[in-house]
DNA sequence: TCAGCTCATTAAACTAGGTTAATTATTCTC
DNA sequence: GAGAATAATTAACCTAGTTTAATGAGCTGA
């Protein structure tokens, strides 16, 4: 999916690895988040808005997904309580892992966002090329390189 | 409210102004979000997980708020699917503000952040003072004072 | 009216992170 | 194994934002 697109498909990645990402004007990107198996996701805030999604996706693995759309979602939400239920939770996680993001970027430096990242994903960094994970971050590799670098010597 | 507490109080903001803000071990503090009259606010997340709040509430005008427990809220969640779909529709809500705000985080400088905060928030500029702004932005006030007057010569 | 606040501005020195570019690993291909 | 990509590191310089401190501009209250 790309910037731009209008997307109403909800995904359950089976296997495989995704990243979220922004773009700006002059061609940088920005990885707002990494899907990994396991995970749903969908572009959902501009579902529930109408408008065309913001950022784009791209696979970084190869990846086995499982697809609905999110129209059908909707109806089961008025099919029965127990949707509309699970459609509560699932926004409620998704709000609660963005406040956190929030306050990371309001309060940490970029080596303690790194720090951070190595402990809420596991695993990941080896999955990933270290520039996305810069780009997570907010930082450049370079940045990211001499965060390395100082923590390495700091605690070898 | 003070960070560390466990709220379990709805309120809606009937009349005033209310400042959420993060605070650093060393003494800093960073707005969240401001809060004015005719909206709902929590501790929302701190409540879902059971957890304390990781931020302090101040009211920074003379306020007049309406409190219920969350609790309640939540035993109407049970009591019938209209107040499900409320819950759902306002926690996707909160997820598209704060997603918004990880966005801005990631791609805009300073400066076009401040632009958005304008826009985005009109007439509360002038009800806060200007280093509750920068706090909110994520800088010191004296990056905010040079923001505005890097903006003034540039737009007068 | 003047002293005592609090807030905003300005300046100067500093720092985290950005930019550019060169260098070194790695991996892939043939 | 040689060449050619692609990634990561390093270095040198630059910039946005921080820190500290001084100054000015409103308020407020006795």
């Amino acid at each position: 999916m790309r910037a731009g697109d209008r997307s109403t498909e909800l995904a359950f990645v089976n296997a495989g690895l995704l990243r979220f990402f922004y773009q700006t004007t002059d061609g940088k990107e920005f990885n707002k988040s990494f899907v990994a198996e396991n995970q749903f996701t969908a572009a959902y805030s501009a579902f529930l808005t109408d408008m065309p999604a913001r950022f784009s996706i791209q696979a970084l693995e190869e990846c086995h997904l499982l697809i609905c759309d999110l129209h059908m979602v909707v109806n089961l939400f008025d099919r029965h309580g127990c949707w509309e239920r699970l459609g509560r939770i699932l926004a409620e996680q998704l709000f609660i892992k963005k406040e956190a993001r929030e306050a990371e970027f309001l309060l940490d430096d970029a080596e303690t966002r790194y720090r951070n990242f190595q402990k809420q994903y596991p695993g990941l960094e080896g999955r990933v090329a270290q520039y996305h994970v810069a780009s997570y971050l907010g930082i450049t590799p370079v940045a990211l390189s001499r965060i390395r670098k100082k923590l390495k010597t700091d605690f070898p």
